[in-house]
DNA sequence: GTGATTGCAAAAGGTTTGCAGGGAC
DNA sequence: GTCCCTGCAAACCTTTTGCAATCAC
């Protein structure tokens, strides 16, 4: 395992150990966001006695040390991703892809959440907005 | 029960039950949230047979004629509440309180969000921001 | 009268927990 | 060496589903 997928660990005190190390390392390499599940069979390919509960608890230890978010997007399952900037995330109805915008709008909203929520101390900022993404638009209409 | 109630369900095309009738009130008269258990116990205080499978079908049945949005906020649970504007819901970390911002801010934000996220056909829009309440912040500091 | 909806009970799915052995520090 | 973490299996809880009787239209 690359120091540089341990290092995160160790800073914020998070014991590393082969199945944290590979699930935290399958979160940050990607931008992506993943099921419980989904990380459970990335990580199974090179850890194969991996557990789901394992991943679960995994998860919660980096959460917990603030690497690693989860967000809900709808009526869909829990995600989780690396920790970034707050981004808005775009669901579409019909493919059902996740897309991100980029952090500097995920910044500007939250300037003006923060300016409308006085007296409210904002930790975590979640957006996301279901509807039709661009390509399936055009095969429909 | 009121027409006031049962009228928007006609327009919609849902059936009339005495179930669905009383459910929407319920949300329909709170500009809360309430998760199906929720509504379950209020709703039973009336209808004492009622079962959370039909609070859960009559949600739904709701939900698709448009008249009662669902939320996910945090890691918490499912919500439900009456549809209206998009609203940004703030809940706190100390206390679980979840409160509203007003429309306003809401559509600020989708302006915000629709002019970065062009090509997407947004439907429904849903904001929260997990942090620390005033009264809360308040009492520790 | 016909088809949708309900209550009931059972199943499903995702997530959590208890425990004993093994591993990180 | 100590305490934490993991695998395993079972429990849990919320939500969904099948079915027959009932109700809305």
């Amino acid at each position: 395992m690359d120091r540089h997928f341990t290092e995160p660990l160790r800073e914020r005190g998070v014991r590393i150990t082969p199945q944290r190390a590979f699930i935290w390392q399958a979160l940050a390499s990607s931008d992506d966001h993943f099921t419980a599940e989904e990380l459970w069979e990335r990580v199974r390919a090179v850890l194969p006695g991996l557990e789901i509960s394992t991943v679960y608890r995994s998860l919660e230890a980096l959460a917990g040390a603030g690497l690693v978010v989860e967000s809900r997007v709808g009526e869909g399952p829990r995600i989780f991703e690396a920790r970034s900037a707050p981004h808005p995330h775009l669901v579409c109805e019909k493919c059902g892809r996740i897309s991100h915008l980029d952090s500097a709008a995920g910044g500007r909203i939250l300037g003006a959440l923060e300016a409308e929520s006085e007296g409210f101390e904002t930790h975590e900022l979640h957006i996301f907005a279901t509807g039709v993404c661009a390509d399936c638009a055009e095969g429909t209409e």
